[in-house]
DNA sequence: TTGTATGCGTTATCAC
DNA sequence: GTGATAACGCATACAA
């Protein structure tokens, strides 16, 4: 930049003006630094910026696992909805482990940029203190966690509910109910179970225990896993909802071992709308969460919270509405 | 800093040593910075570091689109293999269009890392000499591009006549190659439709262009596209090569909306070994491309290329085995 | 509108 | 082994 100041023959405090154009510079002034700018090929020095600005420009996202399609498809809109911002993203993994999701809240890489999206998954209640970091943090989730981090959640319940209350409509009794893990505290799991039982209930229905399929892990392999517990055990099973999509993928592919056919004997339904369930045989019924606008107002609480003037207050939540989408997989047969 | 070092009553530079863990601290001097740092709860400032260092301890990784799975998982192990050598990602998605492809290799986002692992889409041989590049460079692809830079590549060839040759084996003769779009070039595709041609021709069977569903992405939905445009022209197949496993999967979804069924009427066979294909029905048989020696090999590639005693010759190939994985799409009915 | 001087927090180069 | 001091390259008061 010195070089370029030179060339130019303007001090180094001009060039740093036009490179970040400011308002006031000369038309003729910035003609010739941009021209020596390009004679030098001078390209500048993002880490003296940081250094001198106290910012890098770059945020962090924190997903469970990148090879869930949900979480790919999300990060691939946070990048997008941050670039648009003029910010980076760098990809963070924990496995939803919860030793790892607390390390993230406080981890050196985490360090290298301005603030942090987190998408947690074992965070249980007792965690709310790690919360309180000292940077700018926007949760996607439920608020419970903590009153004054910023929250975005989905329609976790009403969804849930929605797509039972679907599933109930098309004449099922017996739903199983695949994923339930903790019930306790405001998880995506607790949260679409609490739909699930609210749409029975108020059918007047009762959820027999044993249709339950617990899984840890929400992936194709857990989700067959736990379909086939429940097959095994010999218990009437008309339905089943995977508390998400892949748990449901991973559902279906077993009643297709074992030769029940969807939906003609088994209705089946999921939560989070991935691609795959589009392509999937039978298509596969769902509850599309929002992810687009989700990662947008992320994004967006998070460039507030780094804004020199927030307009939000503390503790802030975006609730996005979601959507039934009705396919095959609860259809009238095929 | 400055403050940690009054504290312990030493100088800068000793805590600097110290946080740096430098051979030379005599061990009270350690204990006492250490103390120091803990009470004053001091963190470093990478920004600082990076500008003296000359170095952000990032690297980018530049893939067409994090919702296509192979990239999901591809970037989840690049991550992994990154973190293992203290280094973080970058994520860039391309959406494998030419001009923005060409745009990362020269972004100001790309600046602000160390590196680049690239996986290139859409560029052409008359793009090599955007590829001398001032920075470590790693290429996911073919060498053909460029000779100087480092390569990581799948046996490309190899697994898709290994496939073709399998479809052969199960008799047969009319197979549609779904994906093929730009057959000049050293890409994945027309390197997959080499070995698809090599194989054809090993058994003395001619391959009809009329059984060539081309696509411009590999996603789920061109591969249904493709499908449908091939059916529709009354051909007669009694197999099907997706050049992808997302392909293929989009193309088996049709194959089953239109009555066909697989394998018994038309097998189907794909590439990348994407664990949805694990839990499609039927199943899919696929080319399993090593995608995490591939991730591995690219991080430690780049890696050398960071160190100042590189032991990698500049243009360096490493070429990844494949494994052929035989499922229930090309099964003998099931 | 533009120039000068100083600070940002580390690392590196020397002496000691 | 440890300390003083000069870069690192840009931004920002403040002065002109």
């Amino acid at each position: 930049m010195r070089d370029v100041a030179r060339l130019a023959g303007v001090s180094v405090k001009t060039v740093s003006n036009v490179v970040n154009d400011f308002p006031h510079v000369r038309a003729a002034t910035r003609t010739r630094v941009l021209a020596a700018i390009d004679e030098l090929g001078y390209q500048m020095n993002f880490s003296a910026r940081n250094l001198s600005r106290g910012r890098t420009g770059m945020i962090t996202l924190a997903v469970p696992e990148l090879k869930l399609p949900y979480f790919a498809e999300l990060t691939d809109e946070v990048i997008v909805a941050a670039a648009e911002r003029g910010y980076t993203v760098l990809v963070e993994q924990t496995g939803g482990v919860h030793e790892r999701e607390l390390e993230v809240l406080s981890s050196d890489r985490r360090r290298m940029t301005d603030g942090l999206v987190f998408s947690p998954l074992g965070l249980r209640q007792g965690d709310a203190p790690r919360l309180e970091v000292g940077y700018p943090l926007v949760l996607l989730g439920e608020r419970a966690l903590h009153g004054d981090v910023h929250h975005v959640s989905m329609a976790n319940v009403a969804g849930a509910r929605a797509v039972t209350e679907h599933l109930i409509g098309r004449g099922r009794r017996n739903i199983a109910l695949i994923g339930s893990y903790d019930e306790r505290g405001a998880s995506a799991g607790s949260l679409r179970t609490q739909g699930f039982l609210d749409a029975l209930g108020a059918a007047d229905l009762r959820h027999d225990p044993a249709r339950t399929g617990h899984a840890l892990e929400w992936t194709r392999t857990t989700g067959a896993d736990a379909m086939r517990r429940i097959l095994d055990a010999g218990i009437e099973v008309d339905a089943v909802f995977g508390l998400n999509d892949v748990l449901a993928l991973g559902a279906m592919r077993v009643l297709f071992e074992r030769g029940l056919r969807v939906p003609d004997d088994i209705a089946v339904a999921g939560f989070d709308d991935i691609e795959d369930g589009r392509f999937s045989r039978p298509s596969l019924t769902t509850v599309q969460p929002g992810r687009g606008e989700i990662a947008r107002a992320a994004v967006d609480l998070l460039m507030d919270r780094l804004s020199d003037a927030p307009r939000h207050e503390p503790g802030t939540e975006v609730v996005v509405p979601h959507r039934l989408v009705v396919r095959e997989s609860t259809g009238q047969g095929y």
